[in-house]
RNA sequence: UCGGCGGUAGCUCAGUGGUAGAGCGAUCGGCUGUUAACCGAUUGGUCGUAGGUUCGAAUCCUACCCGCCGAGCCA
């Protein structure tokens, strides 16, 4: 038997006869012609057999399978102008290697709740493909711009002793009914160690929040990447934010073509985003802009989800916001020598109403300071000696930022809610599949 | 936790007091270089659950369950 040949590739093997492993995703046919719509996870591709240029055992099997039949195919490619690829299969051999048996996902329309019932199969679709694709560009990408720069990768524990951040709600783990874990919400604490020891560190893997948010904005679980670097201010932090987006979106332009044209996204935004030079602007700037629009509130109070969206859609690229009061944000962040109401901290916020992508900050790196703000949080401090104790042994400045990876990835594929951009959601509704 | 909307066939929905419906899917047949094909036939139901009002309830009332969207919280 000949070697296996992807539907990816097929545009390079025009005239050639070739083998493919797949499902068919949808047929049609009649007593003169057949077509099969096949997929083998690398794209798509139809596969034509008129009757009178197969044999009967052939034509009779094509018209027989149903929807997600596995099948061997052998079969010419051919150019065609009517084929969104450019090219379809004119089939000579077809085998059935298993039964769709009543594939429950049909061609018509389906509500989100019966779709995510169904995700183990529901992935096997366009719109799955095209945006799980490019979450692995993206992981990828990540990867790559880290290792470009000589960072290290540096993975946090998961299992955590307490809060990083005290304010928001950690799910508890029983140890053997003889003590208590929390899942991680965050590993920057660990990853600052990192940076004190390896320079330039990031962290990626699973975060665990659990609130009970039911937005297209969140869910129970989902992936952070956390770089950490010391001697960085935070001037240079925005700088690395800036230059780790814009990469991002040069990748996925550039690799995600047909992904990003299936999903219809209108990259106008990704283009700008990709050539950097995102603007800043201050809290007060902010503020300013928010009571302009109409918003009532005052110095002090954070920004909701409302509010991020009215500053994102202000530009056409992300938009940093900075000098935070210090009481809105964490326990760990830096204040401005000439103004200790303010944190050298930056909220990146995205357009197109996908809100915050990231925060980040200065660390504090005066021992006495951290060691008052510990106790000002109300945090138990035996937790957080070794983190304090960062601070005894030839303390730098450093900072660092967290991005949420399905914000950025929902940001970039346009898609409503953020269960679309992980193969399998968890969300306080939604534990099954 | 709060607010808004919803739960009727495998799926998407219509039906708002008087015999439970359509399209799609599936099955069978016809037809077609088709692209969510098309045409015909067949198939298809604890109307979310429990109770109440009524001669009669998918429809009105009460409670509860579940889901969707949003707020808060955050990435």
């Amino acid at each position: 038997m000949s070697s296996v040949t992807r539907i990816h590739d097929l545009p390079q093997h025009v005239g050639e006869s070739v083998t493919l492993e797949a499902w068919l995703t949808g047929s049609r046919s009649s007593g003169k012609i057949a077509f099969l719509q096949l997929r083998d996870g690398s794209g798509f591709v139809q596969g034509v057999l008129p009757a009178d240029a197969v044999d009967e055992d052939t034509f009779q099997t094509a018209r027989a399978l149903d929807q997600e039949a596995a099948v061997h195919v052998v079969g010419t490619v051919a150019e065609d102008v009517r084929a969104p690829s450019g090219v379809e299969l004119h089939v000579t051999g077809l085998t059935l290697v298993a039964a769709g048996n009543e594939y429950p996902i049909t061609p018509k329309e389906h509500g989100v709740d019966f779709l995510f019932e169904h995700r183990h199969v529901h992935l096997r679709h366009k719109r799955p493909w095209a945006i799980l694709r490019i979450r692995d560009l993206v992981e990828r990408s990540i990867h790559d711009f880290f290792a470009e720069r000589g960072f290290l990768r540096f993975d946090a524990p998961f299992f955590m002793p307490t809060a990083v951040e005290g304010t928001t709600n950690l799910f508890e783990i029983d140890l053997f009914g003889e003590d208590t874990a929390y899942l991680s919400q965050s590993g920057q604490l660990y990853a600052e160690a990192g940076a004190l020891a390896f320079g330039k560190v990031y962290t990626f893997g699973p975060t665990f929040r659990a609130e009970k948010s039911k937005t297209r904005r969140h869910l129970l679980e989902f992936w952070m990447i956390e770089p950490e670097v010391a001697w960085l201010d935070h001037a240079g932090n925005m700088q690395l934010q800036e230059d780790f987006v814009a990469y991002l979106a040069g990748r996925v332009l550039e690799g995600a073509k047909e992904e990003l044209a299936l999903l219809e996204r209108d990259t106008t935004v990704l283009e700008a985003t990709a050539q950097g030079g995102f603007p800043r602007m201050t809290y007060d700037a902010a503020l300013d802009a928010l009571k302009a629009a109409g918003e009532e509130l005052t110095w002090g109070d954070d920004f909701g989800a409302p509010h991020e969206t009215i500053l994102g859609d202000l530009h056409d690229r992300p938009v940093f916001i900075e000098g935070w009061p210090t009481q809105t944000k964490a326990f760990y962040m830096e204040p401005y020598e000439d103004d200790p109401t303010r944190v050298k901290a930056a909220d990146l916020i995205a357009p197109e109403g996908y809100g915050e992508i990231i925060g980040g900050s200065q660390r504090i790196h005066d021992l006495a300071l951290l060691e008052r703000r510990i106790a000002e949080h109300d945090l138990p401090s035996e937790a957080f000696a070794w983190y304090v104790d960062l601070r005894r042994h030839g303390s730098v400045p450093h900072s660092g930022f967290g991005m949420g990876l399905e914000r950025l990835l929902a940001w970039f594929t346009g898609v409503n809610h953020l269960r679309e951009v992980v193969p399998f959601p968890r969300m306080l509704t939604r534990m099954y599949p």
